[in-house]
RNA sequence: GCCCCUGUGGUGAAAUGGUAGACGCGCUCGACUCAAAAUCGAGUACCGUAAGGUGUGUUGGUUCGAGUCCGACCAGGGGCACCA
């Protein structure tokens, strides 16, 4: 026999085993409970790397872990199928989206079939076919119906050379990353989904949450943003009678305030604009930075004074300037705000750079008026109040609520909780989405199309040779006569954001053959919600926070009884790898460079020097993916798997080195030759030691499954089979050895499961590992009867001794006591204190 | 700028507030070999001959005891609503 394990044959023939028998396809059952694990579905936008195979390894063992449980599995896999790179790729390539798209999906799920996934291939869908996306045209239909669809104007991005609408992602710098030219913000009227109807209801849920990571719930939290403030209106101080309102989360610090700022959107500053031309150029330097958050924020602040003022509504006399300022935001609260710079570092900053009073009104409790200044940092922490007439010496909690008191008596403002969510607008300028399913009429407005019109489908006839939706520029597709009027209509040329498709597709696997309806109540009743969800962090706020609000429309609508679409929630690190490139300064593969005579990486072919540079996500802009295929070639997939899984916790990122994947490797074959040399007629060895390893690692590595410790419990699975290989060699029992074998290689399946069942096979069952269920722990040896207690005095380590188990604390304190290392640490002092912890440690303090 | 996370040997990492470095990679030495690869065995945080001391990004605190909890800071990463 040879000692090489026949990784490729071996591999190829375990898949054709499990793709005929079908053991990955699943049916509702009434016998087994359920368990529906999903990985986030790839965005199809080339070839599949080792970066995909991570997610996809992770659902795939607790897909084989849950169904060696006994549990009826379903772990189903599909395209997310829309999106900008098609188009991208059209223009470039002179191709269509729909070609290059479903020629991506072709190749990566061949790549896909070469990890040997415990997938059900059956329920694979595509959401860019017109079976999948009509089911969300009615979904929106109903919403429109619900309430929970509306139209309103709102900012894009835009490039004044292409005439299009650019993503986020497409602006660099402030502009348009294909004409360079700087970037407008300009309004254009979009449809939103009211996703602000449930602020409240998906800020609750998040308690109920208990499977998400902690980090998530508090940034889903943060996003949703709920705030206790007060809208209040400052009167003008001309034209008399005008009044400008204001919300703000520290009512408590009034008597600082010390300017107003608008935003550049704000209507007042709109109105100005068109007899100023300061505020008008000004307004345009605002607009000349994209719409993104990340961008204004940390864009220089900046303000116009608008020469306008208003009066302090408490302090007679007392007048403040208004200022146009590009950091107020239009989306957030009234678009107006009052600045109080001691307590708020960016009025802060703002107040010094245009010479604004800084007037502190909370005092630190330690210290007094006298000694408190504020120079170039706000004080933002809790005190009492002071320079503040009838709030002095309160708290900021009273201050608040004394501030809204007063207003709401004079009816002059409210208290009001606010949200940071904003409603999700859905309408993108593209082609390459779902159309939204909508005629514009003269008359009639925005018809809704009718139902049994559905689905609208996009005109295949389009080219992309200018840049912009193409559907707008088609000759024939938007004209249609009105539904309700029969008039000559417009169709609606927008489609949806690709959050939409990805809001829903969990339960389009429930049913993914449903013709008449997304899904059928009962079918989703039966798997959903999802179990297990795994995705990358990235996701972290947006898609799962739009889904999570899609479940409830859902529900509102009929569909659904149930309001959260997934109840554990795992998000894995990434896969990173060094960045390479060449002296014309381009990234280079991995493939493309080797090692020089000096060690130092040079181009292959014409031996140029190499620069190594960080080490990154993979990402095929940087160049730096190892394809799957070349992977499996050389190491097989279970390596593959191994490594990824053990490097590192699965939460983090883990680098994929060459090293790394050639020691997974090996270890592979060590595992093949342990089973398969093993001789099973010894009559020697520690037994009962070898019983309490096997019996014990069953029962961390289970437990360590249970908690995603992937990399932990191969760690344990490598100390079992380094106590194999020892008993092995040591002709140890041939009984006890067998039984260590088939726990090995039934803990190992959901990591290694084409080397799972190659060994199976050769212990001799005829059964499919894939189909035997997960060991059992026997309890009488697990643990041992001896302990090692660590003995310190002072803190400091002196000694270790062996105990017998939950030995009594004076018994365990006589002992320590007099261990020799002790004793002359102690110098001869008498013990002040002995703190014992049964079972682990003995801190002596002298 | 705001929200969230991470930081431990040469390196990937372990460690319910209780023996820091399990399990690996690499390296060193040895066995086998004509030789190499593969495989097997021993060693491997740092300083020190040793006794011992020092060590978990920096710094301060809580505690009998801190990698772990709290405060301040530094560095890196993710997200910020049209990338997916």
């Amino acid at each position: 026999m040879s000692d090489r394990y026949n990784v490729k044959e071996t591999e190829a023939r375990w898949q054709k085993a499990w793709e005929d028998s079908k053991c990955f396809e699943v049916t509702e059952r009434a016998d087994k409970p359920k368990y529906y694990t999903l990985a986030m579905f790839p965005y199809p936008s080339g070839k599949l790397h080792v970066g995909h195979m991570r997610n996809y390894t992770m659902s795939d063992i607790v897909a084989r872990y849950k169904r060696a449980r006994g549990y009826n599995v379903l772990n189903p896999m599909g395209w997310d199928a829309f999106g900008l790179p098609a188009e991208n790729a059209a223009m470039e390539n002179k191709t269509h989206p729909a070609k290059w798209t479903y020629a991506n999906i072709a190749a990566m799920k061949q790549d896909l079939k070469l990890m040997g996934l415990a997938i059900d291939w059956s329920r694979e869908i595509a959401t860019c076919a017109p079976d999948y996306y009509k089911h969300e045209q009615k979904y929106f239909l109903d919403f429109l119906k619900a309430g929970l669809a509306y139209q309103k104007e709102s900012f894009v991005n835009w490039d004044p050379i292409e005439n299009t609408v650019l993503a986020n992602e497409q602006v660099v710098d402030g502009r348009g990353w294909r004409s360079g030219a700087l970037v407008e913000r300009r309004k254009l009227k979009q449809w939103f989904l009211k996703i602000t109807a449930f602020a409240d209801d998906l800020l609750d849920g998040i308690s109920q949450l208990g499977g998400w990571p902690e980090k998530v719930r508090l940034m889903q939290e943060n996003w949703i943003g709920k705030s206790q403030g007060l809208k209040f209106t400052f009167e003008f101080t001309k034209p008399k009678g005008q009044r400008l309102e204001i919300y703000t989360t520290r009512p408590d610090t009034l008597f600082g305030a010390s300017f107003v700022a608008i935003s550049p959107d704000h209507p007042v500053a709109q109105k100005l604009s068109k007899n100023d031309m300061g505020v008008e150029s000004f307004i345009e330097k605002c607009r000349k930075i994209g719409t993104s958050e990340a961008v204004i924020e940390t864009a220089e602040k900046i303000g116009h004074d608008t020469g306008l003022t208003v009066n302090h509504p408490f302090i007679a006399g007392k007048t403040l300037r208004v200022f146009i300022a590009n950091f107020v935001l239009m989306d957030y609260g009234t678009g107006a705000i009052f600045g109080c710079p001691a307590h708020d570092q960016r009025d802060l900053d703002f107040a010094r750079k245009y010479g604004l009073d800084v007037i502190p009104v909370v005092i630190p409790p330690d210290k007094d008026g006298r000694e408190f200044a504020i120079d170039m940092e706000a004080y933002t922490g809790p005190g009492r109040l002071y320079n503040s007439d009838f709030l002095n010496a309160m708290t900021i909690d009273e201050a608040k609520a004394e501030v809204i008191k007063r207003f709401e008596a004079a009816k002059t403002g409210q208290g009001t909780t606010l949200y940071r969510l904003r409603d999700w607008g859905v309408s993108r300028q593209r082609y390459w989405g779902c159309p939204i399913p909508i005629i514009h009429c003269q008359a009639c407005g925005a018809v809704p199309v009718p139902e049994d019109q559905l689905p609208v489908t996009l005109p295949e006839d389009v080219t992309f040779d200018k840049p912009g939706n193409p559907v707008y520029n088609h000759p024939t597709w938007k004209q249609v006569k009105c539904p309700t009027c029969g008039k000559d209509a417009e169709r609606e040329t927008d489609t949806f954001d690709t959050f939409f498709e990805s809001s829903w597709y969990q339960f389009r696997y429930c049913d993914p053959h449903n013709a008449k309806e997304g899904f059928a109540k009962d079918k989703v009743k039966h798997w959903a919600p999802v179990d297990q969800y795994i995705g990358g962090v990235e996701h972290a706020v947006m898609h799962l926070l739009y889904a999570r609000f899609f479940t409830r429309a859902l529900k509102k609508c009929g569909y659904l009884d149930f309001d959260e679409p997934f109840t554990a929630l795992f998000t894995q690190g990434m896969v990173v790898h060094e960045t390479y490139k060449g002296e014309d300064g381009k990234w280079l593969s991995p493939a493309d460079i080797e090692k020089g005579h000096n060690g130092a990486y040079v181009k292959k072919g014409d031996n140029t020097p190499v620069t190594v540079g960080r080490i990154e996500k993979m990402s095929k802009s940087r160049k730096n993916v190892i394809g799957l295929e070349e992977v499996s070639v050389n190491f097989g997939i279970d390596a593959a798997r191994l490594l990824i899984l053990s490097d590192s916790p699965p939460e983090r990122d883990v680098e994929w080195t060459e090293g790394g994947i050639e020691g997974a490797w090996k270890y592979v074959n060590r595992l093949w030759r342990l089973v398969t040399l093993a001789d099973f007629n010894g009559k020697g060895g520690d037994t009962d030691a070898m019983k309490r390893k096997i019996h014990g690692t069953i029962d961390m590595m289970t437990q360590d499954l249970e908690k995603f410790h992937f990399n932990k419990g191969i760690a344990r699975l490598r100390e079992l089979s380094n106590a194999l290989e020892d008993f092995s060699a040591a002709k140890g029992d041939g009984a006890v050895l067998r039984e260590g074998c088939e726990a090995l290689v039934r803990l190992m399946a959901p990591v290694m499961p084409h080397l799972a069942e190659e060994l199976w096979a050769h212990l001799g069952h005829k059964e499919m590992v894939v189909n035997s269920s997960w060991p059992e722990a026997d309890k009488d040896w697990i643990g041992s009867d001896t302990v090692t207690i660590a003995i310190q005095v002072n803190g400091k380590l002196r000694a270790t001794i062996q105990l017998p188990k939950d030995l009594a604390a004076s018994d365990a304190e006589k002992a320590a006591l007099a261990e020799t290392a002790v004793q002359k640490a102690m110098e001869g002092k008498a013990a002040k204190k002995v703190i014992v912890v049964p079972n682990r440690i003995i801190n002596v303090v002298v």
